[in-house]
This record gives structure tokens, sequence and C-alpha cells, in this order.
DNA sequence: TGTTTTAAGTAACACGTGTTACTAAGGATT
DNA sequence: AATCCTTAGTAACACGTGTTACTTAAAACA
């Protein structure tokens, strides 16, 4: 059970009868340097016999490079627990710095005590950083940018030049609302996915006044209501919207965990999906083609945020430069049942 | 833009008139070494100006420790999208590595082609390595527990004296299903939430049978199905058992996603959950209590499962021992209305 | 033949840290 | 006064790697 010694490069050296030099120079297939055929395979040989793998820590120490990205999120529990769209994002930078022979370092942090991921940097943990919901007042990121380490949003941060990766949630909403005005609503409601203090939040309630004003439709204030990641805020704020005297009769609900909650209120009010209350989300997690009835939605390419973010990111460490600063990723409507009714205009 | 030279110890030494020796003891608060509190305080005060942060390479180096950990996921894509589990594990494993100062790295590996994630270990990248949903015929997590390589499972690898953590999933499913026949339900169907090459689903199946025999019922094999991680798997599963002469009044679905799928078929065939059939899912999803009915399960430690992975690693890295090589954690029967039926035994 | 070029390989340094063995001075003890 | 112990601090080594500058022998050239 003890752990047998590891061989090192110079073990490699004596077992082939060359310098450790000659050792490094056939590993890593150094270009420019002449060796022989014979000594290269004697070499390649003897490492294969001792199970050679180099150390990172001395490869690291010598080229100052790590080889490993930091994936930084920014999300309290309850968010992440909430949130079935993390994994695909995961596994899209995982996948991304895979390609390039990258590591990722999984690190979480409170929201409202970001404080502490420079650290990774700081101590040359990471070549770079992707930092995912970061906070409007988040300084610490816009510090580490300025200081010229490599830096990806996922998100934005307004007034900042920080480069950034997030999909087009403004346009992806409107696209959603004039889908349910074309179905013939007159009168849309909108439950946010977070309270109104988050950029998310902002861009999808734009995008829901842009809908309505290009529709010529009034907004109205008492038809938006917050909601907070969970299904149960979206059952409240549908309970709100259902009491009101004039109730919409569409209601796009910002992220598809919060609509399931208000679908619920629906149900619980008697009223029918679509036929009363047209919904439409936002996110198109796994199972909104399951809810009941199956919800229309606005799929975001999760993986594919996850892996431009970490495959930018590697450009940045790189020094291959960026054709552009900001990537806003497109979304795309997803029509079910929860808002394909045939009820006339009223 | 250029990135400012970081500064070493060295350069806190000069800073602060002493030795760099002097340096890392003050800085690692170094036990039963004497340096006077004057000298002291100029250290601390050097590194501070300097901002000095040591480098975890060189650290790395010369201690052959990383502090870090590496969570492998062997789960496919299909797997991990319609995985609402794991962001909760992840976050626990992350949350026990904080307490004791580590890190996690994440690598996600193909099931079929779970190679390779020995190269972390081998490369000093980490110093133990957390294996999530093994193979059955993972050779190279044996090798490397051989080897005297701290390793912890995340599930079970029968037959072999790896430790693990995981959930008491037979106990789980047998107080599912002894929940539903309590109900009054005398024949009750089964779908599982893998195929039963996975030890998971094996577990659960299992479970299942102890259930019926305790209860004396005969075990069906046409009221066995197999779903695979999907709800859409779970929708043709169910459909097979209500196509069936003798269709079973309750049904116990291994996975809460696959539920889903499973509960569509029921009200797509024009049935009642859960007068003509009571289901009861497994793992507690966030969202099951909003499903339509909201669904009785099997509530999971997920994040406690994460968590003690990280913990009991963490132990064995440091030596400190384990209590026990193995842990299973207990599962909890929450009750909704997917079950909750009067209607008289038949 | 004498000089230059090329091929093949190596010695030596640098990276930044933790730690062991050691020194030097001053006070306490015999 | 001679010895011992404590305090405060340092020189030097080790960790494993990448890379630059250099050496040596052989081949090519004039």
């Amino acid at each position: 059970m003890t752990s047998i010694k590891r061989a090192t490069s110079l073990d490699v050296a004596k077992k082939a009868g060359v310098s450790r030099t000659t050792v490094s120079f056939v590993l890593n297939n150094v270009p420019g340097v002449s060796i022989s055929q014979a000594t290269r395979q004697k070499v390649l040989k003897a490492a294969q016999t001792l199970n050679y793998h180099p150390n990172i820590a001395g490869r690291k120490l010598v080229s100052g490079k790590s080889n490993t990205i930091g994936l930084i999120l920014c999300q309290s529990p309850q968010q992440v627990f909430a949130d079935a769209f993390l994994p695909q994002v995961i596994f899209g930078v995982e996948q991304a710095a895979m390609e390039r022979g990258f590591h990722v370092l999984l690190k979480q942090v409170e929201p409202d005590n970001s404080q502490g991921y420079a650290r990774l940097v700081n101590e040359n943990h990471v070549d770079g950083i992707i930092l995912s919901g970061p906070r409007q007042d988040d300084q610490e990121i816009v510090n580490l940018h300025h200081r010229g380490v490599p830096v990806m949003l996922m998100g934005q941060l307004p007034g900042s030049d920080v480069p950034f990766v997030d999909v087009d949630a403004t346009a992806g909403a409107e696209i959603a609302v004039s889908h349910l005005i074309e179905q013939g609503h007159r009168r849309v409601g909108m439950i946010t996915n977070a309270p109104l203090t988050y950029t998310s939040a902002q861009q999808r309630r734009n995008g829901y006044l842009r809908a309505l004003g290009k529709a010529g439709l009034p907004a109205d204030e008492q038809l938006l209501q917050e909601g907070n990641y969970t299904p149960d805020s979206g059952f409240k704020a549908m309970s709100c919207l259902l009491e009101q005297p004039d109730r919409p009769s569409a209601v796009f609900v910002a992220s598809d965990v919060v609509a399931i909650g208000a679908m619920l209120a629906v149900k619980r009010a008697g009223l029918n999906i679509p036929k009363d209350i047209a919904i439409a989300g936002f996110d198109d997690i796994p199972l909104a083609g399951y809810f009941d009835p199956p919800l229309t939605t606005i799929r975001l390419p999760a993986f594919g945020l996850g892996w431009a973010a970490g495959e930018r990111l590697i450009r940045l460490i790189k020094n291959e430069g960026l054709d552009q600063n900001e990537v806003l990723m497109k979304s795309e409507l997803i029509v079910r049942e929860s808002s394909q009714n045939n009820r006339p205009v009223d």
C-alpha cells in the first residue's frame, strides 16, 4: 500500500543512457533539435518501462503556465439547486478545455461575498478565469482584467470592457412575448426569473417591454411580477396576477423552473392552460417538454455557451486574440402546447 | 496591459531585510521556531506591501502535495443533461474541499471510454480522486487504489475494496414500494432509472423486489420495465405497462426525471394519477413537488453525498484514517399527491 | 590538408518554495 | 571562568522540469 516513488526524467535518462536534456527534447518533441532515431527510441522505451509521467509542478514552475482555467460560479445554493441549466454549461467549458489540453478548476462563491477567487490567479493555480453570473458591483474581476489576467465573463457587466459571452436574452424574451401576442393575446403579463437587480432579469424584462412596444400594447406595471429562481416564487407571482380584476390572458415567465410553479398556480385556480392562460417559459430545461401541458419556451445554447467561454478564454491565455470582445448567442423559440390556442382575439 | 512581474518570497525578504527562510517561517506560522515580534511584523508588512502570494507551483514541487482533489464524472452527456441532481453533488464536494483548504478539479469522461483520468494523479495534478458513477469493469480506479493513491467512489463497485460513499438506494426503493403497498396496491410495477447493467439500477430493483417479498406479493416479470435516464424512456416504459391486460395500479419509477415522462403517458392515456395509477419517484429533484400532481418520491441527500465524499477523500489524503470503509446514506420518503388515494383495497 | 558546416547531445542555469542543519550571541548554570 | 542552554536567524539543499549556451565528432567543403 505504500506509494511507490514516481519515476523522474532523470531516472529515464539513466535508464536510456542519455542526459536529462535529451529526455526532455524527445518527450516534448521539441522542434529544431536533432536527435537520432536510435536514441529517440531508447528514450521512449525507457519512459514507457518506468511508467514515466512528467510532474506538472516542475513544469508549471519553470513555464509559469498551469494549463488550467478557473470556472467561478457566483450562485447561491438556492439558485444552483434549482438550476437545471448548469451541468450543460459546465460540460461545455470542460469540453473546450479538453480539446486544448486544459483542465478545469471549479470554485463556487457566494454572490454576496464573491471575494477571494483572485487568489486562484495570484497563486498561479490557473492561467485565466471564467466568471459565471457576476455581480454588478464586482470590482475584483475588473481589477484582474486590468492587471492583464485573461478573464471571460458568462453574463454581462455593463459599463466595463471585460470580454464576455452571453445569451441574447433580450432578443429571446422579445421572441417569446411576440409569439404570445401573435396568438392573439392583448394583455400579456410577465414573471421575471430573478429580482430586477440582476442583469439577466433586466434583459428579459427589456425584451418583454420591447415586444409590447412593437405591438403597440401598453406596459402595465401591475402585469410585471418578480420571481427569484424558485418554483415557489412563480406560484406566488402567478397567484398575484390571477387575483387582479383585469387579469392577463397570457404570461411570459422568464425561467422554466419558475414557470412550473406558475403553472401549478393556474391549475390550482381551476383555470386551463392554454385556454384561459397561455404560458411561455425561458431556458428550455430538459423537463420542459414534459410539463403538463408541455411548455413553450426559449431554448438557450447552454453547452455552446460554456464551450464558447472556455474556448475564448484559452485563446486569450495563448495570446491568439479574439475577433470580437463580446459574443451574444442566439436563442430559439420552441413552441409547445402551453401557448397553442385557437381562441379568438378579444 | 503587460502583466507585472509577481513578487517572490525573496523580494519580501529583501524588503524586510531578512533571509528568505525567515519569510517562509513567518508566513507559514511554522511552529517551534523562534522569531521576534519585531521581525515578524516587518515581514508581514513587506509581504502586504508587495502583495505577495506564494506560487503554488513552487510549493507543490517541494511538498509533493497539490491540495487539490479530482472529481471525475463518468456520465454521458445525455445522462448529465437530464441530471438535476448533479449540481448539488458538485457543490457538496466543493464545500468539503473549501473547508479544508482544498481545490476541486473537474473532469468529465465518457462512460464507455473512461480511461485517462489516472493522468491527473500521475502528473501530480491532484492528490486524490473522487469517481462518480464508475463502470462495473473500471479497472483503472482499482489500480490506483492498489497503488496507494487516495480514492473515493460515489456509487459502488461490487467485488472491490475501494472505499465508497453511496446512497442506500435499495432501502430507499423498498420504502417507496412499501408505501405504495400500504396504500392498498397489490399490483405494483416498476420502471428502472437506467439499464440494469448499472449498479444503481440493480440496487433500486432489488429494493422493489424486497418490498414485494415482504408483503408476500409475487414478482411479475412483465411489471418491470427499463428506463434510461430520460423522460422519453419513462413515457415509453409506462405505455408498455398500460397496454398490459392486467395493468398495475401503482408504479415505482426509480428516477424523478424518468417519472415525469411516465406521468405524461398516464395522462395521455386518459387515466388519473393517483386514482387509476399511483406513482412514486426517486431522487426528489427540486421540481418534483411541482409536477402535476406533485410527486411522491425518495429524497436523497445529494449535497451531503458530495460533501461526505470530499471530506472522506481528504481524510485519506491527510492520512487521518477512516472510521469505516463504506458509507451508505439514508434516504427519506416524501409523500405527495401522486400516491395519496383513498381507493379501497381490491 | 585545412577550414567550415552540420548532427547529436550535454552541462548548467532558472523557476519559487519548504526545510534541515547550522551559526552566533547572550544569558543561565556549575 | 568555563560550560551549557536558549533565542534569533541564516546558508544551503532538494523538489522536477524547460531551455540556453556550449561541446564534440563527423561530414562537407575549399
